[in-house]
DNA sequence: CGATTATGTAATCGTTATAGTTACATTAAG
DNA sequence: CTTAATGTAACTATAACGATTACATAATCG
């Protein structure tokens, strides 16, 4: 959803938006894309000022924002179910698994944003308007 | 959670286990653990038979599963949230951004999947028992 | 200054996913 | 047939997330 926030501000490149008019394009409500907003601002990818005629804007240019940026302002926690409750430590195996649990996942979820990072919001945009995803050529 | 049974089981290499007593090293439920060995049954990553005596143990040997296999096993449902309202068909951004945004988790997922197939789940017990992740040497 | 416009933020509710628990049917060994 | 185990359904509890309402705050413009 984070995504379709900032599409839609590169859309109106340079144009200050207003959290309902965006709420409007994702049929949702203002207050929702607000919170959004917030992440994105701690992650210096969108301006955001005050009072009338005000609203945000992207920061960089939608070349510059990658979907590894996006994923990392917004999603907080990690992917995978971490259990509430912790294993059995008695258990030769539940005493060492979550160490070794958590170096894989870390690994897997750096392979992802990699492969995030590969494509930038402009590509987004281009593959909105045409249906079609553009990548970067690997490497 | 559903490394943690594989990895009691491949433990006891060979040996059939209870859920019962796969559920007293993860601390948690018997019913738990058979629910998921259901899905690691159709995976066909364990072998379960029942009556007395009976239990799970590994369909194959630890070397030859990985972790993709029981991510795949296990995660039904995709790591992105789907938002559950339609985007505004109307704006010309919510129209066509839900394709796009498909294909690219489709491709971060599977890169996700090709690092998480790097690890075999002996290697997890490797690790497990010394404290250090080993992994394939980069391809 | 003061009215208006917009963001910031808290409180609350509904939905969904998952873990947990209890209970019971089913199957296989002895 | 008894017993030990899985298969499965029903229900509860919890957490995360979206949604909604309400209100404080800041900035512009008359």
């Amino acid at each position: 959803m984070a995504v379709h926030v900032l599409a839609v501000l590169a859309y109106r490149e340079g144009d200050r938006v207003t959290s309902a008019a965006l709420a409007g394009s994702i049929n949702t409500n203002p207050v929702i894309v607000r919170r959004l907003l917030l992440a994105l601002q701690q992650a210096r990818l969108v301006d955001t000022c005050k009072g009338p005629g005000a609203g945000s804007r992207l920061a960089r240019t939608p070349g510059r924002i990658n979907m590894a940026d996006i994923y990392r302002a917004v999603e907080a926690a990690e992917p995978f179910a971490t259990p509430s409750q912790k294993p059995n430590q008695a258990c030769p195996v539940g005493h060492g698994i979550r160490v070794a649990l958590d170096r894989i996942f870390a690994s897997a979820e750096a392979a992802m944003e990699r492969d995030l990072a590969r494509t930038t919001l402009a590509q987004v945009l281009v593959a909105v308007r045409t249906g079609k995803t553009r990548r970067t050529t690997g490497s």
